[in-house]
DNA sequence: AAAGATTGACTAATCAATCTTG
DNA sequence: CAAGATTGATTAGTCAATCTTT
């Protein structure tokens, strides 16, 4: 199980890693930066519902993470014209503007983390496993 | 930065998966099997900074991980004789059977979520950039 | 003083129950 | 009645302050 101890060992201190930069260069913590990463990629439409998926953690959570990027004035809750039960979420101005600033740092970290190693080959893998695991159980999904 | 975005998607994924196979053949979360595996690797002689440095949360975090493991009935915590500002962490019966029944379910589920896939490649470079990592900043660590 | 651990206040996740809309 | 979201109770993490022992 060397497999399993070392994925789990490694991301947990990239995560801490890239996130301790992020903090020392003034910017988001990488959670948030995480979720305003995934709103972004929803080009001003995304549902809670996406974000959860995106992101791994349940639905509830989603909306309680939706509240505190809202107050924090990193995402506004637009009206969904078709469908009244949900919201379209979109990045504020300052939720574009941080996500910049902080994307740049992020990759910059990444890039300092891993040091010159070609990730390729371990990135197809992985695409691979996760492909696998999507087909059999869907994760968190309710 | 793909290669992010996947080690964190799998890496959720694959907890998920195998948390859930845990559940459904009725032995303990991932959470609590990870923490007793970790006790167990200390042969009795775990500290609290010991299990916080293996699975990465903080010293507080461990020390109230151990608490729970501690009402649970899986370990106890014993004198250290040789400092007595910590104390040695040991499995009781019952957390060695709940770590050896646990492993064995947890086992079958990572080569059921493999499905052949050889991951060697994978571990090894996993293993450097980790090596990597921890020689520029001990993450978590205060 | 420093090291090891614990505790309290706070933050963020889970699950289950609920409310609204389709 | 399903689907989407929100909320409340619980659980587990962070950080900072504290206590004991080295």
């Amino acid at each position: 199980m060397e497999f399993f101890d070392v994925l789990l060992r490694y991301e947990v201190a990239l995560w801490s890693a890239v996130d301790q930069e992020l903090g020392r260069r003034g910017q988001l913590g990488l959670g948030q930066l995480h979720a305003l990463r995934a709103v972004g990629r929803h080009e001003g439409r995304a549902r809670v519902q996406d974000l959860s998926g995106d992101i791994g953690i349940t639905v509830g959570a989603a909306s309680k993470l939706v509240d505190r990027l809202e107050r924090d004035g990193l995402v506004a809750r637009n009206p969904n014209p078709a469908d009244r039960r949900s919201s379209l979420i979109a990045l504020t101005p300052a939720g574009e503007r941080a996500l910049g600033s902080g994307s740049t740092v992020f990759r910059a970290a990444i890039d300092e983390a891993l040091g010159g190693e070609d990730v390729a080959p371990v990135t197809a893998t992985l695409e691979r496993l996760a492909s696998r695991l999507a087909e059999s159980g869907p994760g968190v999904a309710a």
